[in-house]
DNA sequence: GTCTATAGCCAGATAGAC
DNA sequence: GTCTATCTGGCTATAGAC
């Protein structure tokens, strides 16, 4: 671990203070209607002193999405380590742990749409490599999991991919803990259920 | 048909252009990159004009999907006049048109978040007199699949509800026609696959 | 690096002539 | 009802003192 001086501590801090107050914004109001603004009002900080950390609304976003793609990275390695889980276990173990994150109001939602976000994602590296091998080591357990038949193996593993990811940011989960009558838990365990085994469930 | 006046009409018909265009914009870029300005250019009228006919832009986007859930109608009354179709199959169907609907790039989609949008859809009685009448008649068949033992009697039928709403504004059709690897109608039968019969796919 | 204050811009909405 | 021209407010980003 490289600390740096103190100052640069501190700062780092800071900065982590920043990233955790978009990141928690971007979940609940998405990029579009997060206002810099509420950012600085978050953090305590004057905007002008945000901008001197980042340099753009949109690298603030990027920020907070490499942060949850390191998570990512995180959770995935966990699931490496597992020696008694099958390619379908870990899938299902981190499809988990993202409705969580969601649910607990915590996952940060990007439109898919917005243009001068997009440009500044597709020339991050950083965001774009950590992108590339999440959907590299989940691609593993996904044609793993073909191989297995614990797959369909007539779905391209691509499609499966992008299921999973899309299943990060499914508003099915907000919808079912708005109407206030189910636990978090069980509300895991239906959208869970319903993306692995459908909404016609297992032939019993 | 109360047809009115010729002017009547001749009014009717611009409305309905300028929902059109409403409809295809907010399919291509969302309620909040949607611009007035842009309607106004996209139907060929002046922005001042439009606002003789829809009072705001939250009522642009209210008439939009007022007349997509009128047409949802439409399909479900289709679906409700076959005599050979089991409710599963009814459901499915109006899921693909629905998938259908959004590759061609005529599904409005609306940002779960927006505020004003939200107000002004919840004041207004005719979306939601529609909204509540496409859930009670898919209700029903969901109630009568579960029945049937042709949907997974486990999950609550607003579950079920909530997800097939959910797939109409999927963002996974869009990506994979993005990747321009495949065509419409096989992206429309893996998505519809994986919603009713799970990543994991039917036991063989 | 932090602040206050403000520039610059853009989009929603309106005024008023025709 | 349609137009041109304009108002208004809010938001990103920056200037400049400390």
């Amino acid at each position: 671990m490289a600390k740096g001086g103190f100052r640069q501590q501190v700062l780092r801090v800071r900065e982590d203070a920043i990233v955790s107050s978009v990141n928690r914004l971007l979940a609940e109001k998405g990029f579009d209607l997060m206002t810099v603004d509420e950012v600085a009002n978050d953090v305590g900080i004057a905007k002008a002193s945000l901008y001197k950390h980042f340099a753009s609304k949109e690298a603030l976003a990027a920020a907070a999405m490499v942060r949850v793609l390191q998570r990512t990275l995180d959770v995935i390695q966990k699931q490496a380590d597992r020696s008694d889980a099958s390619a379908l276990d870990r899938l299902q173990a981190i499809t988990r742990w993202a409705l969580q994150v969601q649910l607990s109001g915590e996952m940060p939602i990007l439109p898919a749409q917005n243009s001068s976000l997009r440009a500044e994602l597709i020339g991050h590296r950083i965001y774009l490599d950590l992108l590339m091998e999440v959907s590299d080591r989940l691609g593993e357990w996904i044609v793993l999991a073909q191989a297995d038949g614990q797959l369909d193996r007539s779905i391209p593993p691509q499609v499966v991919l992008f299921t999973l990811f899309a299943r990060a940011c499914d508003p099915v989960p907000g919808a079912l803990k708005a109407t206030g009558q189910h636990s978090d838990e069980q509300i895991v365990d239906w959208v869970l259920g319903t993306c692995f085994h459908g909404l016609a469930g297992r032939p019993s």
